[in-house]
DNA sequence: TTGAAAATGAAATTCAATTTCATTTATCGA
DNA sequence: TCGATAAATGAAATTGAATTTCATTTTCAA
């Protein structure tokens, strides 16, 4: 799926990279488990993309650059990532699970075209200071939240067409 | 799953009810469809609820009322009653898709706890101007948007114990 | 009343997510 | 360096919600 981005975040610096191994490779230490070279490569093409990825999507990425590690491991890793703060899940309601990098990653919401599936980014400081505030006034200890807008873009607006992408 | 609302919207009057009914009938007409006991059975109990149902709850409560309703029913006539807008799907993101009624609804978003499941609801009428706002900035015709805060609720906080609800 | 179109519901299917398990690999202590 | 062992891997199987199929029943307009 097409993904579009109004950021100006370029590729991970070597210095950048080696920063989220760490990240990660302390992470798995820290909960006692090993470090693979599967889990290396699937890190460093996770974060080598800006797309929203799902399971299969990073499969077939990683595919490229080892045909023998599986999709249960990118599915394993996924978590991991997850779980360390590297990775977080993204749901857009079609239905599969995605994930972005958030390794120096300004705080983001996106806007979804219910048309052609097309994702954009923007950044709105004033959804976490809802969240805080809320989170405050109902005694919950809010810890994370999600904000989507659903719409049509400007490109289908114009076209008037369907795309075939959902 | 328990429910608590922050709110004070009492059960459909009988006039709320037949008003949901006409919008209802009117909709299947409009698009060519049939009006059947089991559409108005299902549309009755789902309205008598104030609970985001799953479809298995929902089908659940209405074979109380009608054991020979089958769940592929249920699950049609929700996509029914969302196109015509008395439901809206609500994703929690624990797996099921549920939906809650809009009739005669305020506006309003989730609070979910993430260690007992329990959603809360909150009213902040900011969200709905942000999701005019950046619409209108990124030239999306924004028609619909989620919020969902998830945290620790009370209740888990001071019980520091897990519950068993996901 | 009647026939065409739609509705129903049980069963089957789909498909992403998750688990299982036999085999391989990383790590650690001697 | 050499096992021992605990974890990792990946192919295959399983799960489960969502969705579709299809034979039968029902609705409704003429």
């Amino acid at each position: 799926m097409l993904q579009r981005r109004i950021d100006d975040h370029a590729p991970p610096t070597r210095e950048a990279m080696r920063e989220a191994q760490d990240i990660f490779f302390n992470h798995l230490k820290r909960v006692g488990l090993k470090h693979t070279d599967q889990r290396d490569t699937i890190l460093r093409t996770f974060l080598e993309t800006r797309d929203h990825l799902s399971t299969d999507e990073l499969f077939r990425l990683v595919r490229q650059k080892d045909p023998k590690i599986g999709f249960t491991t990118i599915y394993r890793t996924l978590k991991l990532l997850a779980e360390c703060g590297l990775a977080s899940e993204v749901a857009f309601h079609d239905g599969v699970a995605r994930y972005e990098h958030q390794f120096n990653r300004r705080s983001h919401h996106h806007m979804v075209c219910t048309d052609c599936g097309v994702s954009v980014e923007f950044f709105s400081p004033e959804v976490g200071k809802l969240e805080e505030e809320i989170g405050r006034k109902y005694h919950f200890d809010a810890t994370r939240h999600t904000f989507q807008i659903y719409g049509i873009c400007e490109d289908c607006r114009k076209n008037g067409r369907r795309a075939t992408s959902h």
